[in-house]
DNA sequence: GTCTATAGGTGGATAGAC
DNA sequence: GTCTATCCACCTATAGAC
């Protein structure tokens, strides 16, 4: 495929090979035999760098979900307004699934698969990170006055959240949606729904100019407590 | 679980547990006697009823999904303005994801672990109800002016259904962002994002009380055209 | 470190009795 | 229609030569 890179440690070969395959057709499809060829070396070797394909499964995981961190939270770090942070926030998240398009499905293939057993780890430094930053970033809105305060941040964030998860990850059935060509939406798209993604969330939080807004709704005891 | 119900007919009783099989533990995990002893049945009686295990699988999918657009398309119906009807609309699609809890994994399974290959049929069918029925609510509340006319209908569309499709697919994430139970959301919870993803959708949809956002936004001509 | 060869296990599917 | 018994393919993982 290409004139042979001198050295990407074997190991970290393997890993991409498995990456891609885990992502491209899941982790129960893909076999060791596969993941051999795909990285140019024999399917015992895997055996010496690894425990097992489970445990060649969580590394890849780990590799992946420590480079979509720290690329979110760099993203809305810094200062500006918070709605400023926000919006950087959302094109964080889509630029990077937007260069790791079969990521997203790594992490939820895991957690429909195997309810995240193998990633729980992983999945809770997501949310004492990612998730907390987002979080923060809303409340400090809300008391800034410049978001609508009657939102639950943590619900707020999974909202922000899903529309990017969801737009990679239902990418066949957004392809067919948008009518799009067979590879799934195109760069171009992808780059427009980053946008509307932030405009949608920012419309959403941003606190109505004074008046009520047309739907009626009760105080609502926020029945989440236990 | 219960006295045994007469005669589920066989092939029902089969398909439910493949369902729940399925859902539970992916396709590939599961096998055909585990299917058969959760059924009750020798694992070989399934060859008498469906091809093979693929089919099976196809027909489960197939029959969750027309209770799915029956559901929601007679939730969104009727008469109300616009808003009313989203905020129905997204209620229904809670409900129903509520009541079969593993049914968006199915879903969501099959768009990654296949592309989709088994279930574009269903998953056109799905595009051509239920996510046209919600883009043609939002253009008409645009006309209406009473949805801001700035948001792209579809991608609006996306964004809407993705709150409360990702909610169910990333139980387990969600379960450890909101601190809640081994077993996932409860159904207090579930309720609560409900409404919740109804007002968001709604606030972000609501055209603005004359003052523009507090963000910029060139006119950005709408890159998606091709 | 990397390979060959193979053991050991499991799952999908069929044959055929009842 | 439903079951018993079994075949065959394939996959993970190991043993061991080089």
């Amino acid at each position: 495929m290409s004139p042979e890179p001198p050295d990407p440690s074997r190991r970290d070969q393997i890993l991409d090979a498995a990456e891609r395959l885990f992502a491209g057709q899941g982790f129960a499809r893909t076999t060791i035999k596969q993941i051999g060829r795909a990285a140019g070396v024999n399917s015992a070797l895997l055996y010496y760098y690894f425990a097992d394909k489970d445990q060649l499964y969580r590394e890849v995981l780990q590799r992946f979900v420590a480079g979509l961190v720290a690329r979110t939270m760099s993203g809305s770090a810094g200062g500006g307004p918070p709605d400023r942070r926000l919006r950087a926030f959302v094109e964080a998240q889509v630029q990077t699934l937007a260069e790791h398009p079969h990521a997203p499905r790594l992490l939820v293939r895991e957690m429909i698969d195997y309810d995240a057993a193998h990633a729980v780890a992983q999945i809770q430094h997501l949310s004492v990170t990612g998730f907390r930053r987002l979080c923060d970033l809303i409340e400090e809105g809300q008391r800034a006055g410049i978001f609508r305060d009657d939102l639950d941040p943590r619900f707020a964030a999974i909202s922000i959240i899903a529309q990017v998860g969801w737009f990679f990850v239902a990418r066949p059935a957004v392809r067919i949606l948008l009518r799009q060509g067979p590879d799934g939406p195109s760069a171009d798209v992808v780059r427009a729904f980053g946008r509307h993604a932030a405009d949608f969330a920012v419309a959403a939080l941003t606190a109505p100019a004074g008046r009520p807004r047309t739907t009626r709704r009760p105080p609502r005891g926020q029945s989440r407590k236990s």
